[in-house]
DNA sequence: CGATCACATAAGTCTGTGCTTATGTGATTT
DNA sequence: AAATCACATAAGCACAGACTTATGTGATCG
C-alpha cells in the first residue's frame, strides 16, 4: 500500500525536514542534505530509502554523487487520498485556512 | 505541533480504517465501531483519543455514549501541508491522478 | 594502482507504540 | 440501590523503527 508508505514516511519529523530541505532548493546529495542535521551518514542513507520508496523524493545518481529531488507523485497520493473525503470540507474553506494559519503561530 | 499528530495518528492502518469507516457511516458511536475490527475495547478507545488529539474526528457525548464524526479540521491542515509543495505538482494533474487510480487496482 | 570519496548495508541497541488483561468511572436500567 | 452498560485508564509485553558504529561497494583522483 503506496499510502502506508507516505504516511509512515511523513510521520518522522526529520524525514519531514529533510523533505521540507529538499523542497525549498532545488536538488541537493545526501552529504550537503546532512549538513546542519546532526544525524549521521547512515541515518541519512536510511531516511532518503524512506522517502524514496513512499515515492515523496526520487533520486538521479551522478558518478558517485545521488542528487535527490521532490517527486510529485507522493505530494499527488496525498492529494488523491483527502480528496476522498471532500464532501466533509467545510464550505467556507479559505476561512478555515486562515484559522490554521494563525493556529501556527 | 498538529501536523506531526495528523502524520502519526495516520501512519497506523488500523486508525485509517477506523477513520475511513467514520467517513462513510455518518456518525458512530465507539463501540458500533469495532465491530467486524478484530480489536479489543481498550485499543478502540486509544486509537480515538489519538484521532482525536489529531483532530481527525471529533466526539460528542451523550449519556453513557460517545459518538464519533470527522473533524474537518485535520483534513484541512493536510490540505494545507500539500499546498506548501503546490510548485511541484505537475501540470497535467489530471493525467497524473488517473494514473495513480489505475496503481490502486 | 592505491587512496579517498559518496553512499549503502549489516548488526546491535534503545525507545516508542500498539496490543493485551485488569480495573476504574460515570450513566442507565431494573 | 444494585447490576449493567459504554467507555477510560493502568500496567505490562512484544515488536517496530530510528539511531549508532563498523564495514562493504563502486566511482574518482593523484
Amino acid at each position: 500500500m503506496i499510502e502506508h508508505d507516505i504516511f509512515k514516511a511523513l510521520a518522522d519529523p526529520t524525514r519531514r525536514t529533510i523533505f521540507e530541505k529538499l523542497a525549498r532548493t532545488n536538488r541537493q546529495n545526501a552529504s550537503s542534505l546532512r549538513e546542519g542535521m546532526g544525524i549521521s551518514q547512515p541515518a541519512m542513507s536510511q531516511h532518503l530509502t524512506v522517502l524514496r520508496n513512499a515515492r515523496l523524493i526520487r533520486e538521479e545518481r551522478q558518478g558517485r554523487f545521488v542528487y535527490y529531488d521532490v517527486d510529485p507523485t507522493g505530494l499527488m497520493q496525498i492529494v488523491n487520498w483527502v480528496e476522498k473525503y471532500r464532501s466533509y470540507w467545510p464550505e467556507r474553506i479559505d476561512a478555515l485556512k486562515s484559522t490554521l494559519k494563525d493556529m501556527d503561530q
